[in-house]
DNA sequence: CCGGAATACCTGACGAGTCAGATACTGTTC
DNA sequence: GAACAGTATCTGACTCGTCAGGTATTCCGG
């Protein structure tokens, strides 16, 4: 379909122009997300990746978490999530403890105010997606959407490992 | 349905639950964006940024545009757009001339290599939207997904002006 | 046990964005 | 035509992330 000189066909180009328009949706998600996570640090006065921690904070149960597993779920490095858990503790989101049995490990865990937060947070965002991501949606669209959602969502994970 | 003493229910925890599952597919989309982004970088060797930058003169056709409406394009403020462009002439991508009639203005304009690489990149980055997001969905599914999408990018776009 | 790999976290230097406040021009009003 | 508001861009100080290279601890083979 393509030639092998390199060069742009104008077939290949207006087909380029299709295919890009589809990228560009993409980029509305973004700013749907970006949005979302803007009302969050507006409301709750934390950043999204605050929030983010929290919520993994939250699902393990009063359990503290080695930095590690926050470093794994959020799109950071594990320098960043030492840094993101640093400002958390010096908001008092959060605590520090040295693991018992592996004194590399710090394990952290939600003070009450951490969880005080979190669950407001989550309550917020949930009302926010249900408003501007549920909702304007016909109901009928919603479940294949999510699915074909889910179904990118599965391609994309396994890219990541290859690009970083 | 929700009471007004601010503790949340039983049955309201567990909608927000299935509420938050549907948010967290959001993010796939946003990760999706992600790897879209770095592909570029490494195979263009520019940031995504300097990409929309590049389309968007691009689209301009040899005019050269304010920096104005490169700011406004992207979610970028005045400042950032300043330093992007910054960077973008001096990796000879762009150039930058007072305009005639309005000395306040910055007429950005592409290179001859910004042009070469803004075609390069655009190849590239289609080939990329076909393989890893248009691809992955059954064929059926495509246009009503694409559809919803824009859907949410137009009250996104609604939103976003009531946040900064 | 002891020395070296592996693991978990932290840190210094840096990059790239934000924000608020210059700076430089334009257009308008009296 | 001088004062003044408005507009377009730039800049300094800052924040928050990355990356590469520590340091401390654990695990394991000989």
């Amino acid at each position: 379909m393509s030639d092998d000189t390199g060069i742009a066909t104008a077939e290949q180009a207006a087909n380029d122009a299709r295919v890009l328009a589809f990228g560009r949706l993409l980029g509305a998600a973004n700013r749907l997300e970006y949005i979302l996570g803007r009302a969050i640090e507006e409301e709750c006065g934390i950043s999204h990746l605050m929030f983010e921690v929290l919520l993994i904070l939250g699902r393990a149960g009063g359990e503290g978490l080695p930095m590690r597993s926050i470093a794994q779920e959020q799109v950071l490095t594990t320098g960043g999530a030492t840094r993101l858990v640093d400002r958390m503790e010096a908001a008092g989101l959060v605590s520090r403890e040295p693991a018992r049995d592996d004194r590399r490990m710090q394990l952290v865990r939600l003070t009450p105010l951490g969880e005080r937060t979190a669950v407001r947070a989550a309550r917020v965002h949930a009302e926010n997606v249900q408003r501007y991501f549920l909702d304007p949606l016909p109901a009928a669209h919603r479940e294949r959407f999510a699915a074909d959602l889910r179904t990118l969502s599965h391609c994309a994970r396994d890219m990541l490992p290859r690009l970083r």
